[in-house]
DNA sequence: TACCAGGAGAAAA
DNA sequence: TTTTCTCATGGT
């Protein structure tokens, strides 16, 4: 498993080059675009960041201090914006209550993780985005694009739980958070790419060489 | 026009 | 317990 687990990250990386995720200028910018890029397209989520960013409002107790149907506006660009505002309070209200991103620094990995699950609006993916991208914990995060081109690869079911997956692929590559963070941003690079020959395939090139990518 | 995107929670079955 | 529905904008 290891060895065929590395071998797709080698070709990935190989092909795409490094991809240096998550995108932010900060672990809080992290957090907020994880609440916000829940299923929705990153380009809009940098729209929405954006909009924050140019308030001078992206930052916990600011996003506290603003009335929630003026945060909501800023983030409209990002959809779901009533949902989003909401969350993106509930997880601020947290960080404050627990002294900070740094304090929480201070917590084991798996005591990190459960606070996180019982934050209204953090599901397992943006748990597991925080965790990675904001806090360097060795935790692999699984969204669909993971789930979708590993099973075509054939290492995976792919109808596997989430925390089965997770657990599937930790054990597989051993705790690193530099391959981690990599590996998981070159799986959704892949995932995005439309392939010519076969549309939305999203990891047949990898499973059958696919012309259209990857030189034969 | 229909579908999808870097999900999660509530409601219904 | 499992499945379905809701939330919503922007690109293809």
């Amino acid at each position: 498993m290891r060895t065929r687990l590395l071998a797709v990250f080698r070709r990935l990386l190989r092909h795409y080059g490094a991809q240096d995720w998550w995108p932010a200028d900060s672990p809080f910018e992290v957090i907020a675009g994880a609440v916000l890029t829940q299923n929705t397209s990153w380009s809009n989520v940098e729209r929405a960041l954006a909009n924050l960013k140019r308030h001078h409002w992206l930052d916990p107790a600011t996003i506290l201090a603003v009335p929630q149907p003026d945060l909501a506006h800023q983030l409209i660009p990002a959809g779901y914006f009533n949902v989003k505002a909401e969350r993106l309070r509930s997880v601020c209200a947290w960080l404050l209550e627990h002294g900070g991103i740094e304090c929480l620094r201070q917590r084991e990995t798996g005591a990190l993780r459960s606070a996180l699950l019982a934050v209204h609006g953090i599901g397992p993916e943006t748990a597991d985005d925080i965790l990675l991208y904001a806090f360097d914990r060795p935790v692999f995060v699984i969204d669909a694009y993971t789930r979708r081109i590993l099973a075509r690869l054939g290492l995976v079911r792919g109808d596997e739980s989430y925390e089965g997956l997770r657990a599937l692929l930790e054990r597989g590559l051993r705790a690193d958070v530099a391959l981690f963070k990599e590996y998981h941003a070159l799986l959704v690079r892949h995932g995005k790419d439309t392939c010519r020959t076969h549309p939305r395939c999203a990891g047949c090139c990898l499973a059958h060489r696919c012309p259209a990518r990857l030189p034969a």
